[in-house]
DNA sequence: TTTTTAGGTCAAACATATTGACACTTTAAT
DNA sequence: ATTAAAGTGTCAATATGTTTGACCTAAAAA
């Protein structure tokens, strides 16, 4: 248990990073709008983008959906071109994904905002924060690797 | 533009921001399960607790959603006994909430674990790096109401 | 008296996600 | 060679969340 005052501040980090969330994925998805997407497929543009060729099952794991959730975005992703895919020469169960150039160039746009979004800020509050801000960020996600 | 250095930077601290909050919500996600509830309700326990009397049209425009949306989940929680209603005697349309004590307890449970979480975290990462990161979430936060 | 505000509700529509079941292809194991 | 396992795809049923639009009451403000 937490001291009143000591409740008090870790309630007001739950508010900053629920609203600052907030802020910061409301940006990208006003643009998908625009395009009749919504965040999946963003995140799927992202890993794709930061994991070229990767396989289907390996960005099964990454976003920790069921394949079916995938499926339809993934589908849509390729109708539009925005995804490209081939059967991995090696083992040819497996299909590698890869950003098309129209794709590189959308992903770069959703993912430009929210760089902007991020430097803004990290401008604001100086380096030294931005490295302490990322350890407390990746110790949130590695603290639920081993709970998780 | 950003060079390709701080293009990975920032790509990082995207993706710390993703993983970290997924993380996050992860746990009390689970809790909620068992009780056949989702996030909303638990948006709506733990704003409710911290505003103890707000109206229902407050609690909209915190939560940024439509009252069609709210209006499901608060009348689960409401006929769940876990919150509680009152007509605010200074204008009678207006209807005050605020959590019951079972209502609390539930809400503790959720929120404790993610302070629980947090503070983990923050005594890994020392004092100094738990202000740094609030500083970066709130200006997160506060540059959306700008632009937002 | 009329208009505005706070709240509630019904309906249609769409997006997101789940689990279950089944099929196909290819690789690995026996 | 046969069988088992892995990677992918798809259909169905179900549940949830969310939106917009429309319409309603009650109370307050103009």
């Amino acid at each position: 248990m937490f001291d009143l005052k000591r409740q008090g501040e870790l309630r007001e980090a739950i508010e900053s990073l629920y609203f600052g969330y907030r802020a910061f994925t409301m940006r990208a998805d006003r643009i998908l709008d625009r395009h009749g997407l919504g965040r999946v497929h963003h995140r799927v543009l992202y890993f794709v983008g930061r994991h070229p060729d990767i396989s289907v099952h390996a960005l099964l794991a990454l976003l920790k959906v069921s394949k079916q959730a995938l499926n339809a975005p993934l589908r849509r992703l390729l109708a539009m071109n925005l995804v490209g895919s081939e059967a991995d020469p090696s083992d040819r169960r497996v299909k590698l994904l890869r950003l098309t150039q129209t794709g590189a160039r959308l992903e770069a746009q959703l993912t430009g905002t929210q760089m902007d979004h991020l430097a803004r800020v990290f401008a604001r509050t100086g380096p030294a924060a931005e490295g302490a801000w990322k350890a407390v960020m990746a110790g949130l996600a590695n603290d639920d690797e081993m709970a998780g």
